[in-house]
DNA sequence: ATTAGGG
DNA sequence: CCCTAAT
């Protein structure tokens, strides 16, 4: 800024007017992640600067808010890197993502390139973008810049002229008659500058380092307006940049929060509110303190309001394959990089998200870290699904005994059923395999395996397994498998309706489907209900019956057909006859 | 323990 | 299929 200010002594007074300017008369109420509008003013005829118009706004705003966006994803993770700079990483970071907000161009400057560039401490970066940005500097100058950066060179490729860079250029032709600020020094500083205002201007800017310590100084004033007797280098650019980037700060980061946060941090953030209001009585008190301080209360509000994450779509505990998926996926929560392209809706839902996302844990799934929430990782509800498949196995096992001819063998071993069953019964086995083969049919085309499937014990927990869903692993998997009903099935079932009556799941279970240990009375409740919707389904266009899209078996239409009798019937009879 | 229903 | 409430 000194450089700015001092190089081109007409911009100066426009400089230290527009940063008046936006402060107070572009209240902080104003238009949220709009930063552009508060750098946007152009130079009247009599020289002074007046608040773009709207239109003007957005036209920029819309070619800028995305790349800005961007940039703040992009930039949200340089302070990962830690560089040794003067800053801690906190700080660094909030510097980082408000260089991002200011900036306007789709420029995504590498963590290479902060690291490596020693020579532009990021107080300069941001200076530069300031400087660019709030004086309007013309698409020339700022591509001069980037040249001599080596930093924006996508700068160059995108950016777009602002619309007002003329009118800018003007004013300032038009002010260097008339000083605003006669008491600046800065022409004996630097006399050469005016000759090209804006590419020294800008460049001026960029070179802080080299500044004498009096043009610091003077920049600071022209900042402020206030004069500053600090002689620290660092600090005063430090200083400058801050204020800058506060100024226009406050207004961008705004919302809700950051009201709230301007409202009670007042006093505790001497930062904000300093630089925007006051100007600083921390700069002559304390050289030291005054930077870190700041810094950190800076650091903190920004996380306060940055980091929170935004809740992902609801965990649905419902399927544990869900939940796998999920978490293997490590979709369960944005990645950082999401979380961070999301930026926009973090603050504003940091509420919401507070509680649930707030209780995480790190969870490490193929080399990176995973946040997840403590909740759902468990099983929601009760401990059992494990056991389920045990459980259903066994039961199985069991029914199969009891109607098995050859039970006797297998009633021995109630311990462990599914080794037993394995090992012990050949011929079994068999069985279980042949029906098996029937399940994975599936479309179960016509099969009358059912008579032959007289026992069929051979249900073994192995067979579950393989058939149906995946094995209950560790913690909560759970669903049972998904296992399509083959014809026979259906056809038992219909045909154990009209036996015993609908309702009656649990004798039809017994005495129909012992050699299906894996339909429960609930099972064939279940079907029974879809066979009835599927008959009522159905019943428009009778052809309707194969023509059934995908996925279930077409049920041939002689069911469908009973299915409705039956309905009819059980309908017609109240239970309490059956 | 079964059923009926909702999800 | 799963889960629950109601029997």
């Amino acid at each position: 800024m000194g450089t700015v200010v001092g190089t081109v002594e007409d911009c100066r007074e426009m400089f230290d007017v527009s940063v008046q300017t936006m402060i107070t008369s572009f209240p902080s109420t104003n238009q949220i992640g709009n930063p552009v509008a508060y750098k946007l003013v152009r130079v009247a005829g009599d020289g002074r600067l007046v608040p773009a118009t709207d239109e003007e706004i957005l036209e920029v705003n819309e070619t800028d808010m995305h790349s800005v966006s961007d940039a703040c994803k992009s930039l949200g993770y340089l302070p990962a890197e830690g560089s040794p700079s003067l800053f801690s990483q906190l700080e660094e970071t909030s510097e980082v993502i408000n260089l991002g907000l200011l900036r306007s161009d789709n420029v995504e400057p590498s963590t290479d390139q902060v690291n490596s560039q020693p020579e532009y401490s990021e107080d300069e970066r941001l200076v530069m973008v300031h400087a660019s940005h709030m004086l309007s500097t013309p698409p020339d100058s700022n591509i001069q810049c980037c040249n001599e950066n080596n930093m924006f060179d996508e700068d160059q490729a995108h950016h777009e002229p602002l619309p007002f860079s003329s009118d800018v250029q003007n004013g300032c032709d038009v002010n260097q008659s008339n000083t605003v600020e006669p008491s600046s020094p800065k022409e004996s500083a630097f006399p050469a500058a005016a000759q090209k205002p804006d590419f020294s201007l800008v460049r001026g800017e960029i070179c802080l380092d080299n500044l004498p310590i009096k043009a610091l100084q003077e920049t600071f004033r022209a900042t402020f307006g206030r004069e500053t007797t600090v002689k620290d280098k660092t600090w005063l650019k430090r200083r400058i940049t801050m204020g800058l980037t506060k100024s226009l700060d406050v207004p961008t980061t705004n919302l809700t929060i950051k009201d709230n946060k301007l409202v009670g941090n007042q006093d505790k953030s001497s930062d904000v509110a300093d630089v925007v209001s006051k100007g600083d009585d921390v700069t002559a008190t304390n050289l030291k303190d005054a930077p870190s301080s700041s810094a950190e209360d800076f650091s903190c509000e920004e996380r306060a309001a940055k980091r929170v994450r935004k809740p992902t779509r609801r965990y649905i505990e419902e399927l544990s394959e869900t939940d796998e998926k999920q978490i293997n996926d490590k979709s369960v929560f944005p990645s950082r990089d999401q979380r961070l392209s999301e930026k926009s809706e973090v603050r504003s839902m940091s509420v919401s998200s507070g509680k649930r996302v707030t209780v995480t844990r790190v969870v490490p799934l193929g080399g990176s870290e995973v946040e997840v929430p403590y909740v759902s990782h468990v099983r929601r509800s009760r401990p059992r699904e494990n056991i389920m498949a045990l459980m259903d196995c066994h039961t199985s096992c069991l029914e199969a005994k009891a109607t098995a001819g050859e039970s006797n063998l297998l009633n021995s071993e109630v311990v462990s059923p599914g080794s037993v069953l394995k090992s012990a019964s050949g011929p079994i086995q068999k069985e279980g395999s042949h029906n098996n083969s029937e399940e994975n049919i599936l479309t179960g085309v016509d099969e009358d395996m059912e008579t032959d499937h007289v026992d069929s014990s051979g249900n073994s927990s192995d067979d579950y397994n393989n058939t149906g869903a995946p094995m209950m692993q560790g913690v909560g998997l759970r669903r049972k498998h998904h296992r399509a009903w083959t014809l026979s099935e259906v056809t038992k079932l219909v045909e154990g309706v009209s036996k015993y009556g609908a309702g009656k799941w649990s004798e039809i279970k017994k005495l129909s489907f012992s050699s299906y240990p894996h339909r429960t009375s609930v099972d064939l409740k279940d079907k029974w209900r879809n066979l009835l919707r599927a008959s009522f389904a159905q019943s428009p266009s009778n052809s309707m019956g194969s023509l059934k899209k995908h996925g279930s078996m077409h049920i041939p239409v002689e069911i469908i057909l009973q299915v409705r009798e039956l309905a009819e019937k059980q309908s017609l009879v109240p239970p309490s006859q059956r």
